[in-house]
DNA sequence: CAGCATCCGAACCGATACTG
DNA sequence: CAGTATCGGTTCGGATGCTG
């Protein structure tokens, strides 16, 4: 995953034309790296908690997530973070505050995700 | 992941009440495996595939997906089979021929998976 | 044609230890 | 409090090679 300019279903494959010309759809591949990034551990559950509870500090999420390893956290705030789904922001305070946010962009993918969640949730 | 009774986020750390009662819909961890099975390579677009062309053969899916391994795509075939996701179906014949399609569950799915990619495509 | 079995490397997850 | 650095275990992905 994780491609920055090739693309392996449709770069190769379709220009073969096997199947026909309803296959407009039928690329998912870059997706700009929007599903790479959600398609990790808690990606999904940090989107849904800050569009749930607003801003939210990094002891908080860590806290309702279940205690994962700090490291993991921290890399799945930091690739949020790169694809701009979500805003962070310290304060310059001692203890060190830090608040993580959706910004507009994460807010449009969590509205987008909702329906799928509840779905896939209800069943 | 793939957790069948146990969840990591709702068991241990929701009790906690660490954020407050907005957070209904902070527990996106079972989702029942359908979750897990999307977030595997190719599982996305088989799904969107056999959305738009309909059924489709092993050899189609293996050519239009851009040859992953043999293996890969079996793998992910049956994990979305066993999700009844999308049906198999094999016709006696020599030489062999099987067919995948979108159950109506997968169908389901399909639908709400599409605003997401539409838009992450977009960007 | 439609696949399963195997083996190897890469990516990901989790726990621990340490820093500003 | 909010992280970074490191390391081992597990899972995932890709390449062959071989069957019904």
């Amino acid at each position: 995953m994780a491609q920055t300019g090739s693309c392996d279903c449709c770069g190769s494959a379709a220009t073969a034309g096997a199947v026909d010309s309803t296959a407009d759809l039928s690329c998912y591949c870059p997706v700009d790296g929007v599903i790479d990034a959600i398609s990790k551990k808690y990606s999904l559950q940090i989107v849904g908690l800050l569009g749930a509870n607003g801003p939210m500090r990094y002891s908080e999420l860590e806290e309702v997530l279940g205690a994962t390893s700090t490291s993991l956290l921290s890399n799945r705030l930091e690739e949020l973070a790169e694809e701009e789904l979500i805003e962070r922001r310290s304060f310059d305070e001692i203890p060190p505050r830090v608040e993580y946010s959706l910004t507009p962009r994460g807010r449009e993918l969590e509205g987008r995700l909702q329906p799928l969640l509840e779905w896939a949730a209800e069943e």
